[in-house]
DNA sequence: AGCCCTAAACATA
DNA sequence: TATGTTTAGGGCT
């Protein structure tokens, strides 16, 4: 929705910009010659050609050309495109559909004539102000950590298309007053501290946020490869503080209850934390995945999954493997998936139902993709196979007896049972299995891996709970 | 009233 | 210092 046109490539925009243009066809122009000098002449137009357009300032140009323009006048010395938009054109143009602050302004001095000759630090500041100001503003826009290159987030845009406005929505629910403090609660708690007690701890972890995870290479950025391998299952053993149990539940709950009404990201985002970040960054990752310049993700995985399960101790490595062993189970099912972006990773198991999945917990190369997909939508697939009894995952995968609640419709959830018996059928595996150190779960490791449609949004919710 | 821009105070890393 | 988050005020529609 509404991305605003955006794409718009055409006639929202003004003339004398035509941000969206980018370079499409190279990976996010960092490096870009200057070469757009030019201005020249095309200059309405040249935009999406590659240079922005001379410094042909924007008032200039303007001229009634741009009929399109909304309003009709340029609101603003740029044009009449707002900071919000120019950002969202700016990520757009990203390869990877992210970028980092420094690159918007990149983008901004690069693509729009009124700020080429204002990216020095002196006339700069100002808009540069306002830039940050509305990616923290705009539920649309989404901070993605990104560890990977140590330097600032990635800032995306929130697939849900958090619209341009302030994030209203945050399902009603309990505390919040001001619809923008609900923005992202994440950000919200942060500050001002003296109210509550949140342990926002520390570092970049302001609870909300995503916990720790590599952002993703960055298409330019390269050597960060490196990030990624050294992320695995540590962390997912390791970092088990951050989040609540309280927290991790429900949000497992509500994964699972709305499998069939997939909430949408933002929702997630608002409802949950972990888990929510988890969908984003999976979907992004996959589109890491499958983008050529992303290096393997599999890692990533891993480590976003993490911070999802928060739990502590056993527990948490139950949910852990739980939550691997969710994709297993959704990779057969390959139906739960809500919403459209995790679809994406699930696709791959898609058309699989039938197929024997690998075994998840062990990150198997192939699994890899699998266990992309495990992140978000696991939660819901895992409570619904279990569920439903996913016979598919009980013969051939785990030897545990999950068959439980088959009865069960799917509207009844109770996901504390899943959890629990989820929990002991973990335990046991693990115990039984994995202890053993006789792995050996009977997968044919077909898995399909591959061939992820890169962007099918078109949800196969398959999951056809009947 | 809502959107947007701008400025600025704070906080963090 | 760069990033981020919030709050405030003012202009526009």
């Amino acid at each position: 929705m509404a991305e605003p046109a955006g794409a718009a490539a055409s006639p929202d925009i003004d003339p004398d910009f035509e941000p969206q243009s980018r370079p499409r066809s190279c990976t996010w122009p960092l490096p870009r010659p200057e070469a757009e000098t030019g201005g020249a002449a095309g200059a309405a137009e040249e935009g999406a050609g590659g240079a922005a357009a001379g410094p042909g300032r924007a008032e200039g140009a303007r001229a009634g050309g741009a009929a399109a323009r909304k309003g009709g006048s340029r609101r603003n010395a740029w044009g009449s495109q707002s900071y919000a938009e120019l950002i969202s054109q700016a990520i757009e143009s990203a390869p990877e559909k992210r970028l980092t602050l420094a690159q918007i302004y990149e983008w901004m001095v690069r693509s729009v004539p009124y700020f080429k000759d204002k990216g020095d630090s002196n006339s700069s500041a100002g808009w540069k102000n306002s830039i940050r100001h509305n990616l923290s503003l705009h539920s649309k826009f989404i901070k993605v950590h990104n560890e990977a290159t140590g330097k600032s987030s990635w800032w995306m845009l929130n697939p849900e298309g958090g619209k341009s406005g302030k994030a209203p929505r945050r399902r009603a629910a309990s505390m919040d007053n001001s619809s923008k403090l609900a923005k992202v609660r994440g950000k919200a708690s942060r500050k001002k501290p003296p109210l509550q007690s949140a342990p926002e701890s520390s570092a970049d972890s302001p609870g909300s946020q995503f916990p720790k995870w590599p952002g993703s290479p960055s298409s330019r950025s390269n050597e960060d490869s490196d990030v990624w391998n050294t992320f695995r299952l540590s962390p997912i053993l390791t970092e088990q503080d951050d989040l609540h149990d309280e927290e991790l539940l429900p949000s497992l709950v509500y994964s699972s209850a709305s499998s069939n009404v997939p909430p949408t990201v933002t929702e997630e985002l608002e409802l949950i934390d972990g888990l929510n970040l988890i969908h984003f960054s999976a979907p992004q990752t996959l589109e890491a995945l499958l983008t050529p310049s992303s290096p393997p993700p599999r890692d990533v995985m891993m480590t976003q999954v993490d911070p999802v399960l928060p739990q502590t101790g056993n527990r948490m490595s139950s949910r852990t493997l739980l939550l691997l062993g969710g994709q297993a189970a959704q990779s057969k099912m390959s139906s739960g998936n809500p919403r459209g972006k995790p679809a994406e990773q699930q696709a791959e198991p898609v058309g699989a139902s039938v197929l024997p999945s690998t075994l998840p917990i062990v990150t198997s190369p192939q699994n890899t993709a699998s266990i992309t997909s495990l992140k978000a939508p696991v939660s819901a697939t895992t409570a619904q196979s279990v569920q439903l009894g996913s016979p598919v995952l009980l013969s051939s995968a785990s030897p545990a007896p999950l068959g439980l609640n088959q009865d069960r419709l799917p509207t009844d959830l109770d996901i504390d049972m899943y959890m629990e018996n989820l929990e002991c059928d973990m335990d046991y595996i693990i115990n039984s299995e994995l202890m053993d150190g006789g792995l050996d779960f009977n997968f044919e490791p077909i898995l399909p891996t591959p061939s992820y449609p890169s962007t099918s949004q078109a949800s196969n919710h398959t999951w056809v709970p009947s």
